[in-house]
DNA sequence: AACAATCGGTTCATCTAGTGAACCAACGGA
DNA sequence: TCCGTTGGTTCACTAGATGAACCGATTGTT
């Protein structure tokens, strides 16, 4: 009950995808398996077009077009995002701002889709996008909504900066969490990215609890304090509404 | 010299993908594998995060969010992305329609980026969406600049209607390709779902050639013969930009 | 109510096919 | 020249993948 070739050839997929473009040799190391058996791996991941060696630089490997085609199509995202567009197209004709939909994967939010706005400033994360949970409003929302071991085993781990302003300390994450929990929606001023801020909501199933997040981003020029308020009911009454919505 | 397990574990996934929501049975028979051997590619796949098994409806499987967070980070799209963002986003501004930024794989084009407008009524393809080269505008420059080997390969295959509107005569597409290479942009008016025009142009490596396109889409009763002209001189230059900035 | 045809899941004897230590040749500093 | 890399290959060993056949539970049909 093991299946050890195919565990080790996701494992080698999942190095190549996080150090790509990468080599036979440092691959091997990564993923602590022969040189030899990580040949073959890469082989046949080439024979089936998931990933491909680059013409130059030594032939080192890359993730090819392919692979990301077969895991975008469906995947248990796309049931979140058939319901919430509706509702996140309002919002977004109503704020004027760019609008995000995020679900979690392990320790990160993973940007699923993306409203624009027409503002030539604007906030910008590309569709895929996996960023850390303590430093965006997504993610803050999330773990306001999720069980206390998941957020404990969470600020476990170390909290990386993205920016000066990002909240690195647990107690810091856990008295926001809580002040989320009782305002309802989440404000990540520039914890991200220097001069964005963002107000988040969380996507939740009464069956399965929270399973996403939605976030309005924009300039700080822009979203400015006042406005806070504004946005927050917004966003948490599309996150509500979609919460309905979901399925399950 | 053959690592048959992943293979075949590769083609589950990929039935999966396909399939979703799918039950063992019917994978069996998709992948003509017995269904031991599914089952325990199943349960090994659900163990490394890559499908999940829905709670009601009998257990059937779909691909999880981690597959596509894997490999939507980098692949070979994402340096074409990196660079492309910044040109699209002013070309998005400057005509305020729907931009896509598109890569071939096998006989599709997949969407990986999308830059929406902010009107009501927009244009809309999911990402990771595939799309048949010969029905989009983005398939068309595609092919306009591919070799003639790899178009006539192309052509031999059945060409699909998307639309009553699609080309499904070689020579016709044949026509057209000489018409875009000439012209130095793609019109497709309806050519893949009604009411929906648009305009694309190839991004060209020097030393790989055709590596991708990009267009812009927008409802027929916006996107008027008049403005072809202005569009597909502004897409044309963005894909010329988009090209000399592109790595190797 | 009995039937047949699904479904998801499991067992186990057979032997294929994956493993990994050890081995190249080639390259690049020092 | 030497040392530490790199990508790549060989091969004896046996772990582990295979797949026909089975089970119990549903389902729809007669």
């Amino acid at each position: 009950m093991s299946t050890r070739s195919v565990t080790t050839a996701i494992h080698v997929l999942e190095a190549v995808a996080e150090l790509q473009p990468v080599g036979l040799s440092e691959l091997s190391r990564a993923v602590e398996v022969p040189k030899a058996t990580v040949q073959r791996v890469l082989v046949t991941l080439e024979e089936l077009q998931w990933i491909e060696r680059a013409e130059r630089d030594g032939g080192k490997w890359s993730i090819a077009v392919h692979a990301y085609a077969v895991t975008s199509r469906g995947s248990s995202g796309s049931r979140i995002r058939d319901v919430a567009i509706g509702p996140l197209s309002a919002l977004q004709l109503e704020t004027g701002e760019t609008i995000h939909l995020a679900v979690p994967d392990e320790l990160r939010m993973v940007v699923i889709e993306r409203l624009d706005t027409p503002h030539v400033l604007r906030a910008f994360l590309a569709l895929g996008s996996r960023i850390p949970m303590h430093a965006s409003a997504t993610g803050l929302t999330f773990l306001a909504h999720s069980s206390e071991e998941f957020v404990r085993a969470y600020l476990q781990h170390p909290l990386a900066a993205s920016t000066p302003d990002t909240m690195v300390h647990p107690q810091e994450v856990q008295a926001e969490l809580k002040a989320i929990r009782s305002r309802g929606y989440s404000i990540n001023p520039g914890g991200l990215s220097s001069g964005i801020t963002a107000i988040g909501a969380a996507l939740i199933s009464r069956e399965l609890g929270p399973v996403g997040s939605i976030s309005v981003s924009g300039p700080s020029s822009r979203i400015t304090p006042d406005k806070f308020q504004e946005y927050g009911t917004a966003v948490a009454a599309t996150a509500r509404q979609i919460s309905m919505a979901l399925p399950g």
